[in-house]
DNA sequence: CTGAAAGCGCTAACAT
DNA sequence: ATGTTAGCGCTTTCAG
């Protein structure tokens, strides 16, 4: 109600002002003005005199024209599955973090898994002259190629960026690793048939936590059994599924991996339909951590997955190691095993 | 490996191309490159040629300077408490899928409750000179005056926004309505003792849930006994804390409603290292329902706030129906009462 | 310290 | 159907 100066409880006056107007007011010269707000050297005096009459028309320097002159945007793009699974939601907000702290702003999208629409999503976002791009590639790899074509620059996260596609550094978490400690924790509470929950589907490729998962058992001397190999898609349906006929199949496993949090979710709602006792009856364990795997009954042991990290270190490599260009190596972030109380020793085994 | 065309294999080829790049390939003028691509009217032969020579360059319009031109960048803000809460992630999903569909991206930032911070943010955004900013807001008035004054549009979600503010219109769920809904659930369970989980802290104003809880136990005259309206904050040690205090206090409820998914975590964290049974012990119950709410034993019973919905109106708000301004009523979005397994009659009742 | 002027990439008259 | 030109709001020489 109480107005705060002359002229200042006018709403929606018009469109925004413009530098002009406020060298106008405050007569000056526009180029004074644009040093007022980017930094160069202006007397107090006049300073003072832009400042207030910028006040006064409630003026913000236009990051277009800006841009446009000094080409750089000063925003990066950010291209997530879907920003409503909690490891991609961490990974943003690592994002987030890192670009507010470095002066950027993010353009978010979700591409949901589609190729097409990563493509789409990540050409607008080279029209709108990012500075750069953090993805989560969805498989595609036309987008990518024409975008590094065209000077884009863009470091993939979490996932392996399509084949073919080079000089894009990376960051992952180390599955591999978290996979490993995990079947090994396994394997040294006596367990012999670990099934491995989400397994690549036939005709895709073979993926770390998989191979991992083989690799380890493989080297503890455990047969590895394809009937404990289940294929599942991490999503709701295709993981139920999955769990539904791993458990209550003949496979008779005395403990499930689960290679995401999904499938953590749905190994656990069908053990508990199935009036399966976790871990009298069967261990459970999943590779990605969420904040209800402490709440389960028992809470479920898992690899957490730092996605913050992830996400801050991607965006870092993308705006502040600029210079070194060229992949390299990716980026692994350690992963940690958090065991909790879902697993124990297997069925028929002899005490401790 | 295989190259696609002549000209193709190069990447980071200096700066961006430009429209006059594209016309002297082309060999045409400017304003028929820009024809081909806003669509103007251009000879099929013409407009191939042109298409031919922007594809050889990986030409992209540049988004600045047509927003210079246009006045319009076609990009709206959002601004979220935080990105992780899975609420404001569905939100931001909703918002996310309507800008898509109109043709928009969106800018996101987390404010995380700190009024300067959304002060700055919403600034930056303006100097974005985005179309429209959807925001949850923190508490802050200055920084809505300040770009309502500088005919910014918002419209708010979620959050009742500072006073002061007109002319915003705003979209939130119906939690008046969802709480009520619960308590008459609660209370025809035959509970009397309800405990209200997440009370306004001294000084701070009584929020609409608690609110709702008041008026709807008196209503059905039953009395509402202030040692069981539990002040916490929706933070993971606030809500803690006040569930151990409330459970293993002397306050002897029956039932407990949480009235956010962070006090309800923290309530059954609680009662499970209090060894109180759900529902024989205490009946738990929360506004805001989350993935987990399903998973826990018993399942928790919960008032849904479709947080997509939320955003997916305020965004249309702020971008279609912006013709009639002025807030007029705040559009309300249902809630759901989802029953499950963690309510049931109080201790001593006399069966159903 | 300050102002005038050029130009960033694009669109929209206006001419042809 | 196509080319020319004048800005959009800003930064940045270059003079003064």
């Amino acid at each position: 109600m109480a107005e705060k100066g002359a002229g200042k409880g006018a709403y929606a006056e018009g469109r925004p002002a413009t530098i002009k107007d406020v060298a106008a007011r405050a007569e000056v010269g526009i180029a004074t003005v644009s040093r007022v707000f980017s930094g160069g050297s202006v007397s107090a005096r006049t300073r003072e005199r832009v400042r207030a009459a910028a006040e006064e028309l409630d003026y913000r320097p236009s990051a277009v024209g800006r841009s446009l002159k000094t080409r750089r945007t000063g925003g990066i793009g950010l291209i997530v599955p879907d920003v409503t699974d909690p490891f991609y939601a961490d990974l943003m907000a690592g994002v987030l973090n890192c670009a507010r702290s470095l002066g950027e702003h993010v353009v978010v999208d979700a591409a949901h898994g589609d190729p097409e629409r990563e493509a789409l999503i990540a050409d607008r976002m080279m029209e709108q002259r990012v500075d750069g791009i953090v993805a989560v590639p969805a498989g595609g790899n036309e987008a990518w190629e024409s975008v590094l074509r065209a000077g884009g620059n863009v470091v993939f996260a979490d996932r392996e960026s399509p084949a073919g596609i080079p000089a894009a550094p990376a960051v992952f978490t180390d599955d591999r690793a978290g996979v490993r400690a995990l079947v090994e924790y396994l394997v040294g509470l006596g367990h012999r048939r670990i099934a491995f929950l989400g397994a690549a589907e036939a005709g895709d490729s073979v993926g770390v936590r998989e191979g991992a998962f083989r690799e380890t058992l493989k080297q503890r001397g455990v047969p590895v059994n394809e009937d404990l190999m289940v294929a599942a898609r991490p999503e709701r349906d295709s993981a139920y599924a999955a769990a539904a006929g791993l458990l209550q199949g003949g496979a008779n496993a005395s403990a499930v991996l689960a290679s995401g949090h999904l499938l953590g979710e749905a190994a656990v709602l069908v053990a508990r339909e199935l009036d399966l006792r976790v871990p009298a009856d069967v261990s459970i364990a999943m590779v990605g951590d969420v904040p209800w795997a402490e709440l389960c009954d028992p809470p479920l042991t898992a690899v957490a997955r730092p996605g913050q990290d992830v996400g801050y270190r991607a965006c870092e490599l993308l705006l502040r190691d600029r210079a070194r260009r060229g992949r390299g190596e990716p980026v692994l972030v350690p992963t940690e095993l958090l065991i909790r109380g879902s697993c124990g020793p297997p069925r028929g085994s002899r005490g401790r």
